[in-house]
DNA sequence: CGACTTTGACCAGCGC
DNA sequence: GCGCTGGTCAAAGTCG
């Protein structure tokens, strides 16, 4: 034990290094910049202009290599002192550059093994019992309960917080769910690597989102390690607040209501759902309005499914998991962060931009994925009397809306009565979706809207390169098969 | 009649 | 220990 704490030791310290590095490199690339800038401003008062663009391209030009971008810039009359200082400075910028490259081949190199050697032990389990789950959460409970567990299996080392409350289960749930999460960032980065046109941004937050991950690892990083590890029974959440009418939202997976409840603050009452893609799936999702914009349906789903997912549910699992991502390991990232601090919970929504965000209020809320964006909203899919989504909530014309008593089901503290809504039945709306008979699902116009912002442009498009990555060791269940979605209830009975 | 939803009951966790 | 609340179960009801 007194090894492996000090091993760990160790790898944080590495840690630490590169981040200090990182910051440091970008502290002198800023200051180079700024002293070119001021200087080229005093030469070259002439064109103003000129200067603005060029500012404006080192400070956002992500596909050059930062050290070529201090080099394109430099003035050709410098004096000869000033250029050597600045010569040495490039000159010591590409070696901690390449010091980096080398970190993150050597963390390609180990995180490929380490995938390999997780593929093997759930061909392993699943060969023992069909009935275990495939997903990571799962399988550590499955080893934990087990004579081995995950990370001794793997040969890692994870340091266990002598904390009781930090159990297995946490250290499983949280740690390997996240790992399996970085992986789209790690696939990108690779190829960067292999195409040589990665640029040190990109290097410095893959090294960032690296030591983030290991911190995490070795629990060093409680403020948001408590956000996803929350008490060792519970898996971690992903929320999504979308703007739909329709009863739920179609994310291209099969859900059995098997609930449904009036909850404490909200007279809409949250129904429960089952994963019915796969027999056993142990991923549930609830499902509720928005007490204040009750267009917005607050989805929050809960578990990794044990199958493949349909080509729907691979693009909105991949938003969720991309907001995972983003928002848990890469704290640098400033939406993330200021979202994180100010971002209030469900009942406050940005319409501006679709925003992922940890609720700071209850961080058993897990992640909050805000699509309420104007661009997000369902509304013209739906034939629902009404012209605007505010209006027909007001006047109670939504699908969703309970046309039986259930809406006081448990209740106790409903206080908003429903008899006089006319409501449409929500089945008939979620049967033409099943059915197809909407031209698109709507998982395809909300993944649209999201891919409209740059930062989730890259996060779904990693996280989609993870699946097509991990649904590559499962090559006996093709991902997208047709025969998904359209057919109902696979079993449970 | 099978599949699905509804809904009352039950249970566990948590705060006081 | 007690009450509240969230989450789940399962019998009854509904629908096609």
């Amino acid at each position: 034990m007194g090894s492996e704490e000090k091993e760990t030791e160790e790898e944080i310290d590495l840690s630490l290094k590169i981040d200090s590095e990182q910051n440091l490199k970008e502290e002198e690339t800023a200051k180079i910049d700024d002293h070119e800038q001021v200087e080229m401003d005093d030469k070259e008062e002439k064109a103003p202009a000129k200067d603005e663009e060029e500012a404006t391209e080192t400070t956002t030009g992500e596909n050059e290599d930062d050290t070529s971008m201090v080099e394109l810039s430099l003035p050709q009359d410098r004096n000869p002192r000033e250029l050597s200082v600045l010569q040495m400075e490039m000159d010591r910028m590409k070696e901690e550059n390449k010091v980096l490259r080398k970190e993150v081949e050597q963390t390609m190199k180990e995180y490929h093994d380490l995938r390999m050697k997780f593929a093997v032990i759930q061909q392993n389990n699943k060969k023992k019992d069909p009935q275990i789950p495939l997903s990571l959460q799962d399988n550590a409970k499955a080893n934990k309960e087990g004579p081995r567990t995950v990370p001794e299996i793997f040969g890692v080392k994870i340091q266990r917080s002598p904390s009781p409350a930090n159990t297995d289960d946490s250290i499983s749930e949280s740690e390997l769910g996240l790992s399996l999460r970085l992986q789209p960032s790690t696939s990108q980065h690779d190829k960067a690597l292999e195409d040589k046109e990665e640029n040190k941004e990109e290097l410095a937050s893959f090294a960032s989102v690296k030591n983030k991950l290991q911190r995490i690892h070795h629990h060093e990083l409680p403020g948001i390690t408590a956000h996803v590890a929350s008490p060792p029974n519970r898996k971690a959440r992903v929320s999504v607040r979308a703007r739909c009418q329709a009863a739920t939202m179609n994310d291209g997976c099969q859900w059995r209501k098997y609930g449904q409840k009036i909850a404490k603050g909200n007279p809409c009452p949250r129904a429960y759902y089952r994963c019915t893609v796969a027999p056993g799936c142990p991923v549930r999702k609830q499902v509720q309005r928005c007490q204040e914009d009750m267009s917005i349906l607050i989805t929050t789903y809960e578990g990794t499914h044990n199958h493949p997912l349909p080509v729907g549910a691979t693009a909105m699992a991949s938003t969720a998991s991309a907001a995972a991502s983003f928002t848990l390991l890469d704290s640098s990232n400033p939406i993330s962060d200021g979202y994180t601090q100010t971002n209030l919970p469900f009942n406050s929504y940005n319409p501006i931009n679709p925003i992922w965000s940890i609720n700071p209020n209850d961080h058993s809320k897990g992640i909050v994925l805000d699509l309420t964006n104007n661009l997000n909203e369902f509304t013209p899919r739906f034939p629902v009397a009404g012209s605007s989504s505010s209006s027909a909530a007001q006047q109670g014309l939504f699908s969703w809306m309970p046309n039986k008593s259930s809406y006081y089901h448990q209740s106790g503290n409903a206080n908003i009565s429903m008899n006089s809504f006319p409501i449409p039945s929500p089945r008939s709306l979620d049967e033409r979706i099943w059915k197809g008979e909407e031209n698109k699902p709507l998982a395809d116009h909300n993944v649209g809207a999201i891919a409209l912002d740059p930062n989730f442009r890259v996060a779904v498009a990693a996280a989609i390169t993870s699946l097509f990555n991990k649904e590559s060791h499962h090559s006996s269940h093709p991902i997208g098969s047709t025969s998904f979605g359209a057919n109902r209830n696979n079993g449970q009975k």
